[in-house]
DNA sequence: CTATCTGCAAACCGTTTGCAGCGTT
DNA sequence: AACGCTGCAAACGGTTTGCAGATAG
């Protein structure tokens, strides 16, 4: 059922993280995992209860520390909601943007590249030096529409 | 120089806040007035600091529970930054999107209707049934990029 | 006159910091 | 051996809640 195998990604964070000067501990190991592989945005409490499943003395605040650092090399990013700012997810890369369905949390990417156009277009009329971006579509995933009405959301 | 002149759109947010069932009271209508007429996000805390100037008994709670019923209407919505989300800003109409700087928090809108397409396209490649888009560029106004280079940026 | 609003103080919750010991390199 | 990492407990800062008195309608 669930893999033991190590995936890629893991080891691409891991060589990163090490890299640029971090040590790869199994608390790191544990959390890199987590984050690497989830589909799903995670809050900072829900990575450290899983990662308690295989390293029961890990303490949260390693946690948030290695988040910290995988933040910093932009291998994960913040998730923002109107409720809040809590969960976090591997980062998008290159062109792609954020997809995350508001019910299950599950996180797809996609890529909108005509973006670049408009952020030219508005930097020219406001005059503003544009330098971050911020795209990020809410909905329903394709499971979550099938099974729940749009109103009566349930959480979890 | 300061205007005291009330503008139309305090009127309007008042009368929202009261269409809506709520009382309007001088602290409130101390907050909407700040709030729908700053060119700049703002801090609950900034938002308390402001109103205080004319309304010294003001409670921070105050602030929270109208930003509260503000945010409900529509009318107020939260930025989103890297560092956190605990800035405010009149929400933006329509199609229109926000550009903050991140040297002065200035803030202005800009319009991209583009999105609709590309919502409807995301949509049909990845089965989501969106329904909610986050837009925000983030950059440095056009005071601001003459004053300061874009990376040793002072915060207030 | 009643429901809503207010300010205060205290609770809350996600996150950060200080510290002494441990583990990676 | 040295430096970075760990967990614990305690602090922190933004936000929320409970309450009794004040006020808009």
């Amino acid at each position: 059922m669930s893999d033991s195998k190590i995936s890629t990604i893991d080891e691409a964070w891991l060589g990163q993280l090490q890299e640029s000067g971090c040590r790869i501990t199994a608390p790191r190991r544990a959390i890199v995992s987590i984050l690497a592989n989830s589909d799903q945005a995670l809050e900072a409490v829900e990575i450290f209860d899983q990662s308690r499943e295989d390293h029961f003395q890990l303490g949260l605040v390693t946690v948030y520390r290695t988040l910290e650092k995988l933040e910093q090399l932009g291998l994960v990013q913040r998730v923002h909601q109107a409720e809040g700012c809590h969960l976090y997810l591997r980062a998008p890369q290159g062109h792609e943007h954020i997809l995350v369905c508001k019910n299950c949390r599950r996180t797809d990417y996609f890529s909108g590249d005509d973006l670049t156009k408009l952020i030219e277009t508005t930097s020219q009329k406001s005059g503003y030096q544009i330098e971050d971006h911020w795209l990020q579509f809410i909905g329903l995933c394709a499971r979550c529409r099938k099974i729940v009405p749009a109103d009566e959301i349930p959480n979890e």
